[in-house]
DNA sequence: GTAATTCGTGACCGCTGGTCATATAATGAC
DNA sequence: GTCATTATATGACCAGCGGTCACGAATTAC
């Protein structure tokens, strides 16, 4: 029997609605702790239900985390082409930080599947989408940086110096924004406008003003 | 009764066996799914004397954090004053990559620690050194960048946006290193020597050559 | 030699993520 | 409207986990 729109569309409310529950939990003070049965709980139905949708809880991490980047990319491509250069990169890298201090909610979740391990136990198809995901992300990435250069307005280094440095101080500062070791004292919004700095410092370093 | 040396160097003995072992087994490809059990086991003891020594599964990975950083740390004083800051501080900033890298044992460890929620669990002791730790760091750091400013050859900037942008960049990059979403390809060494030029980058940015 | 004391031990506990036989309810042929 | 069919939800159940603790072996003190 093929499944009925009616049915159909319940199954899926449903999934919506584990998500919105696991979001909710991850996002909270013990979130390590937080079991299937919390989940299911919270979303108002049985814990088999649960791994009807989802093949393990890792999986529901794994949805919540590609969720998350796929918003992610849809920011980054919202910023509009200009003459300026320098002017778009920085906000698009301000845009992608403020981008993750908006959706903190996602902080564990972010935590969760970049662990070693994570990615041994990923099903196939999860990895195939985290894949996709990065493939667009270098290619959105590698054209403003050409073009920055075509312009003048970067210095001419080799690309794979600056997207390597740029991925780490990104991924770093991002950390700090999120980390629970927040031994840094400074607010958010200007911790932000420093790393960009420091980014920018880099992509002109070389030329003479 | 006070115990004897006799009673004492054996307890020690145990405990370098104990960590020994869990070092091996956290450093192995399931490592998350490691157990006391398994530690008791390759340390031949029994599961009961592992809690003799650490107050719970947290604490040996706190430890092994500790000893890691410690050596870091040790690493970077290790590194020569001389008239030249530029080269001193590539020479740091791989120096301190490179003792990552060598040490890629202690890669789940350092994840392990850095997870948000660990710190809450972690008792007051343990944190207090990993404060003093940082602090040792920071003042290292500081007279390192302060003195390059002084001598010209790194462009003067608030020693806040340096820190702030060095330590992401330093984060991010050895996350990249050791991390198991290797999507970059190139060779460890070359991704170092990358990061760095990135680095010193930042830090002249501004100074006509 | 023997009593006192320390320390290692593994059976045990509460809890977890994940499974599966069963109960339930929506469906469509008549 | 009725009822056989079938997709779906469920929670008792399982193996295994981290952590505890009463007990016994081994060492010390006298």
């Amino acid at each position: 029997m093929v499944a009925t729109p009616r049915k159909l569309q319940e199954f899926e409310r449903r999934e919506a609605d584990i998500l919105a529950a696991a979001l909710e939990l991850f996002s909270g003070d013990n979130w390590e702790s937080v079991t299937v049965v919390q989940i299911a709980d919270r979303a108002g139905i049985g814990k088999g239900t649960v791994y009807k949708h989802f093949a393990s809880k890792d999986e529901i991490y794994a949805r919540l985390a590609l969720d998350f980047f796929y918003g992610l990319l849809r920011c980054c491509h919202r910023i509009q082409d200009s003459n300026d250069p320098e002017a778009e990169m920085r906000s698009a890298f301000r845009g992608a930080l403020q981008y993750h201090r908006e959706h903190q909610e996602y902080s564990n979740v972010r935590q969760y599947v970049f662990r070693a391990g994570f990615w041994e136990r990923l099903s196939k198809s999860y990895i195939e989408s985290f894949e996709k995901l990065d493939a667009e992300f270098a290619i959105w990435a590698n054209q403003r940086i050409e073009r920055g250069m075509d312009a003048g307005v970067f210095s001419k280094q080799p690309l794979v110096t600056v997207r390597t440095g740029l991925d780490a101080l990104f991924n770093g500062a991002v950390s700090q924004l999120w980390g629970n070791r927040c031994w840094m004292e400074i607010e958010p919004d200007e911790y932000i406008e420093q790393v960009v700095e420091f980014a920018i410092n880099s992509l002109k370093a070389g030329q003479v003003e």
